[in-house]
RNA sequence: GGAGGGGUGGCAGAGUGGUUGAAUGCGGCGGUCUUGAAAACCGUUGAGUCUUGAUCGGCUCCGGGGGUUCGAAUCCCUCCCCCUCCGCCA
């Protein structure tokens, strides 16, 4: 969410972050309604505050034990007016709070203006010693090793869920798993993090907290009974963790880490990009999320991609990082960069992680604050969150990049430790 | 699913319908004392919003919503959440 009072003293500003993010410009219909609003708020409060002096009279003339009459039946009157207009009032602001949660967050100045992810930038690519982006005769692509190999059964997980419902069989369960593994142990141990296994079920205010609702209402799984929603990514139920609470100064930077499932429902992408692992109902990640001083949250940004290419690098895949344009940001995003691993069978970058800066946006919306030492005044984080990474697509990578001529896997050598097997087939 | 108890400031915990934004304790901050620290003592300490250039000031907030009243943390209705016990189940 946007500060309303922000919006008041820079509409022009705030017009043009949301035509560089292809979002819907409301700006003008805020401020109209914001204007209506406090024109009678003031109108209730003076009435109010009338109330309120009659209220102390009439009680010092009781106490005298002479008569108030008068005045209560005057004050009857304000009454009425008052709660017609605090009815008002509540109308106009529900409007108002409908309004400015589908206010996106503005994009960072160092953010490239473009249309969509063909003007995002690549700012930085990292090969392995010897790649080549030939590929192999004998590389098919994960899809098909992983069916020969019976690791992967896509299959059966639809006769089980429905498509894009993937399950992991045998050594592709337990290459899955190590993976999970050596990514959070590698993050708590070389980055600093603290591990969260939080709820994969939340709230519809947890959803509101980070900015999947009210736009993505119809991305998510719901359960109507409870209504509660399976969680798209950790995001959610991490950074949900502190709403509604004031962080101590001295504890920030907050670095969570934690591994969930995620659940989307990818509504209206059917038929794109959908093969495989491409694009799943449901996959593993692990997840980091930061909680930050406005002023170190940029270099948090920077340190976060550092934190998730560490293990690309330690893997040796081939990856690239983007900075995305404005009109590819996500809604709640002020910065982002996407990191994309080689698919040699795709003959393509598959993203991999996205790493955001949401400066005050989410904090905002769900109310998440650290008191400033200084001031001793309660001032919104910075919040964070990058994969650290996503295992579907890095597994397509392995599964591509350490196929060998053999049509076998070889088990990258930082998880064999965790496999407890080198080689698949 | 059944029965009961409870939701008050960072935490714990009082609160008769009328200077209660809220006693008290802890914690935090500042100070006295001390070589320094601890202890002790003194003082201080909620958030949001409107108006203003900034103060001053106004208004709101005791789980959410509604109601009664001149006036509600306090009375009534309703919803939500938490805890305990019983039942069922992993």
């Amino acid at each position: 969410m946007l500060d309303l009072k922000f919006i008041r003293e820079n509409p022009e500003l705030v017009k043009q972050g949301v035509t560089n993010k292809n979002e819907k410009d409301t700006v003008d219909e805020i401020l109209g309604v914001d204007k209506v609003r406090r024109e009678k708020l003031q109108r209730v409060e003076a009435l109010k505050a009338e109330r309120n002096k009659a209220s102390q009279e009439v009680q010092q003339l009781k106490r005298a034990g002479e008569n108030a009459d008068e005045i209560i039946i005057r004050m009857r009157s304000v009454s009425d007016e008052i709660k017609a207009l605090d009815d008002e009032l509540r109308g106009i602001g529900d409007q108002l709070t409908e309004l400015l949660s589908w206010v996106p967050n503005l994009p960072h100045e160092s953010v490239p203006v473009g249309k969509s992810e063909g003007d995002n930038i690549e700012s930085d690519k990292w090969l392995p010693e010897g790649f080549s982006f030939e590929k192999p005769e004998y590389v098919v692509d994960h899809l098909e090793i992983g069916t020969k190999l019976d690791i992967l059964d896509f299959e059966r997980g639809a006769k089980l869920s429905g498509s894009g419902f993937p399950v992991y069989k045998g050594k592709g369960a337990t290459l899955e798993r190590a993976l999970i593994n050596y990514m959070l142990d590698y993050h708590l141990q070389n980055h600093g993090y603290t591990e969260i296994m939080p709820p994969l079920l939340v709230n519809a205010d947890s959803m509101r907290g980070t900015g999947q609702l009210p736009k993505m209402a119809e991305d998510m799984y719901h359960m109507e009974k409870d209504d509660l929603y399976a969680i798209p990514t950790a995001e959610v139920p991490i950074t949900n963790l502190h709403r509604n609470e004031i962080l101590n100064e001295e504890e920030l930077t907050v670095k969570y880490c934690g591994y969930t499932q995620c659940f989307r429902r990818e509504a209206g992408s059917y038929g794109k990009d959908s093969k495989g692992f491409l694009r799943t109902h449901q996959f593993n990640k692990v997840e980091m999320v930061k909680f930050a001083k406005p002023e170190t949250s940029y270099d948090e940004l920077e340190a976060l991609v550092a934190d998730a290419t560490d293990i690309l690098k330690a893997l040796n895949i081939p990856y690239r990082i983007l900075t995305l344009c404005t009109g590819d940001l996500s809604f709640s995003a002020a910065k982002c960069y996407d990191i994309e691993t080689w698919s040699p069978a795709e003959n393509k970058w598959l993203e991999a992680s996205s790493c955001s800066n949401f400066e005050d946006f989410q904090a905002r919306r769900a109310n998440i604050r650290f008191r400033n030492k200084e001031t001793k005044k309660p001032e919104f984080v910075h919040t964070l969150n990058g994969s650290g990474l996503a295992t579907s697509r890095l597994m397509v990578s392995i599964l591509e990049n350490y196929q060998t001529a053999e049509g076998t896997i070889i088990v990258p050598e930082p998880l064999r430790k965790y496999t407890g097997f080198d080689v698949i087939g």
